[in-house]
Parts: structure tokens; C-alpha cells; sequence
DNA sequence: ACAATAAGTCAGAAAAGAATGACTACCCGG
DNA sequence: CCGGGTAGTCATTCTTTTCTGACTTATTGT
């Protein structure tokens, strides 16, 4: 049984699985969003991304979440309210859209 | 009219146009090989890319070349030779490639 | 009491992406 | 002439992704 990182499963490009982890329409910029602006919520996600529709933006936070790149928190459940904040993992993905942002 | 770069065509979230262009089954193993091998051949490429199918690799070929990330080349006519290499703009993926793997 | 906000879920439809198998055209070696 | 290699295209089907609209549960403001 081989050993493989999160990044790598089951085959031998990296890049692979990164890209499998932001693919979809919305996880680039919910990303973006995360890194700019810090803890995001539901709603006001939805309104930062116009074209968008609660249930791919539902998905997509969901799989960011199971790939360990953001984290689900409430703050509050009294008035109800969750953050979306990075986690480490995702935070490690700054230097990543730095570089990529040096390609433009 | 706004000018933009091939990189971020239409919005404003730089890794979303890169994740674009690397999106597909095929994209990111299809680099892998020209960053890694050199030259590749469509028959070649083929056999490299286990549960790959022609139609699929000759979409995700065109759709890089369309990218400008490799270009298609006829080396030879007679009997039938073409190549597919990186452009320059595909060569300065390399960083962004190599910046991942740092986070395996 | 009523409307609005928060954070979603669910079923179904539509659109996009990927795979299959047949077919083309040309060349090379035996 | 036949088999195999090069480099694909085309139409159709299958699968995955994305979107739409209705519905849910609970709280706050007027």
C-alpha cells in the first residue's frame, strides 16, 4: 500500500489534485473571496457572486470543506450565524494564487 | 472598453481563468508530460494516458492550444509527423507547477 | 401578526463534459 | 495487396455538473 498527501491521491501529477479540488464554477472565487476579505457568510456570498444560486454555492462550500480548505464554524446559533473561514491547510494555498496572479 | 490579460479575461479572480484553462479530465496530466518529457505525440500521449480516449485528448490538446499553452507543430508531412510543445506562456506555468508541489 | 433575514435542503430540468465506435487519409514495410 | 502506424473527425450516447424554484426552521424587527 503506498502513501499518498492529500494533494495526491492515487496518481503521480500534483497539480491534478489541486485542480480537482477547485474545480466547479465557484470555487476560485469563494476562495478569493476567503483570502480577501476573511470569515465569509452564507448570504452575503451569494450576493458577492452574481450568476450564482444557493445550491452550487452550498455545494462548493461543502466540498472546499470536506477537502479541508475551509472551514464551517457557527458562531451563533441564537441568531443564527456560521463563518466560512481557511483553515491551514487553505491558507497554504496563498502562495499559490500569488504566483498565479504573477503570470498576468 | 477595459483591456484584460489572457489570464483573467472577464473577471477579476486571476485563478479562475489558469483553473479554466487547466479544467478537463485531461488538461494537467497532458502538462505534466510536455513539462516533463519534452515534445509529446498524439499516439504517444495516448498510450501515456491510461482510460484516455482520443476524442477527449484531441479536444483537451486544441483546447490548450486555443490557450496558448502549447503549440501544434508539423514537423514532417510526408509521413505524418506532429508535435505538441510548450509556448513560452505554457513554460511560465512551470513555477505555478512547482509552487504546488511544494504544498505535497 | 407579518415581513424579512439567516442558512440551508430537495427534486427535477437543463447544460456541459467525456466516452464510444465507426470512419478518413496517408504512408511504410513485407 | 495486406497489416500496422500516423493523426485525427464525426455522430451518438452516457455521465457529471449546474441551475431553478419550491420548501424548511428559526429569529428579529414593525
Amino acid at each position: 500500500m503506498t502513501t499518498r498527501s492529500p494533494l495526491n491521491e492515487n496518481n503521480d501529477c500534483p497539480a491534478e489534485g489541486l485542480l480537482k479540488m477547485l474545480s466547479g464554477r465557484w470555487k476560485a472565487q469563494i476562495l478569493r473571496l476567503a483570502i480577501m476579505e476573511g470569515p465569509l457568510r452564507f448570504n452575503s456570498l451569494l450576493r458577492q457572486l452574481p450568476g450564482s444560486n444557493k445550491q452550487s454555492v452550498s455545494v462548493a462550500l461543502k466540498e472546499l470543506e470536506e477537502s479541508g480548505i475551509i472551514a464551517r464554524t457557527l458562531i451563533n446559533p441564537k441568531p443564527l450565524h456560521i463563518e466560512y473561514t481557511l483553515t491551514e491547510k487553505g491558507k497554504g494555498l496563498i502562495p499559490v494564487f500569488k504566483q498565479i496572479e504573477t503570470l498576468l
